[in-house]
DNA sequence: CGCACTCATTTTACTGGTAAAACATGCGTT
DNA sequence: AACGCATGTTTTACCAGTAAAATGAGTGCG
């Protein structure tokens, strides 16, 4: 879906002005309110004049969605890196913040999506620098139980709230009732996700 | 962002439940009317347990603006998978039929947000499938000019509207209003964060 | 003209992810 | 108690992406 719905980026000026003429204003035009400038506004200008028969509106939303993730993501990974983590690293150890008790690997790799050996090579870089400690449970030998060590407790106490802040920032441009609409609408969407996809086969 | 900010699944029973008592009833009254059902509203009430200190308001949006993604994204690969293509794969295609023009590889990369190096790879896969063809610009003998092939073009005529379809199946739970209202906060959003992201660094 | 420089693309070496197999337990049945 | 199956984790083999070096080609300046 990425470039699909305008998850794409560069050199825009290129697409739109070249030989599409009026192709800009067209689309803009026929979006109504819902924001003329961004990229998925011409992406979908685009669309309209090659193939004007496809139904393009959910791009609207998905494109969108696709493309402030995108970059929200990259904007966050920054400071990360910084501190020598990854993000799926950072993850990790939040989960454990957050869940503020011991869990096994599994539980981990579950909480945050990963696959059960992604979260094996994790553990083990994250061991060696001291963030997480590792116990074998006594109630059933196969499992690990892992915690936060204090350094790793640290980092994370100090990182997140960077984090939030430099969030809170990015977000700073909507008003109040932009940002709550937003999150009660997405929650909705969410739970509507969850649902279908959770329930039935994808 | 990702556990950070909700990102995770599985099972999620476990964490609310387990030791957080009324965890799950705080964290979903303090939020207002903004959807109390999600995964995300039970992060933000482990961390509202955990460190009520934090200002986690930034999740309930990026938390949520991730979240659908990725399930959004999960959904969407199957229909891809099935016709032997994967994602970054389809943008390539999707991107050159929008633009509707010969493309150079550079191009297809800024676009389709992927270093020159990748998009290398996927154009190896997809000429020798018979998708796309090459040929080196006569102007500057540097440059590959690419464009779909028949073949090409009629795969994606084909999958786009199908998966346009389903992108609309899965967003139809909204209203009309809901989904317009989204998309236009998210095009506001775009916008800032392109001006922030790409004006600054980072 | 030829040298230095820039630019588009590809190649190389490496990293991190995944799926599937292997391993190490635990558990239910007989 | 011993067998067979289920489960949690790790290992293996492999694949896709990246950064940086290499390649090949244009451009400009002395």
């Amino acid at each position: 879906m990425a470039a699909e719905d305008g998850r794409d980026a560069g050199d825009a000026r290129h697409g739109a002005g070249e030989g599409a003429g009026d192709g800009a204003r067209d689309g803009a035009g026929a979006e109504a309110g819902a924001g003329a400038g961004d990229i998925v506004a011409r992406v979908l200008a685009q669309w309209r004049r090659v193939r004007p028969d496809f139904d393009t509106a959910p791009m609207a939303v998905v494109g969108r969605l696709n493309r402030c993730v995108a970059l929200l993501q990259q904007a966050e990974e920054a400071p990360l890196v910084r501190e020598g983590l990854t993000r799926p690293e950072f993850d990790v150890l939040v989960t454990l913040r957050r869940e503020d008790r011991e869990m096994t690997p599994g539980q981990i790799a579950r909480e945050t999506f990963a696959s059960g050996a992604a979260v094996t090579k994790r553990l083990r870089l994250l061991e060696e620098r001291g963030l997480v400690a590792r116990r074998t449970s006594a109630r059933d030998r196969r499992v690990s139980e892992l915690s936060l060590t204090a350094g790793g407790r640290e980092l994370i106490d100090r990182l997140l709230p960077a984090q939030l802040a430099y969030e809170a920032e990015l977000l700073s441009g909507l008003t109040d009732a932009q940002r709550s609409e937003l999150s009660a609408i997405l929650s909705e969407l969410l739970v509507l996700l969850e649902g279908r996809l959770g329930g039935l086969r994808g």
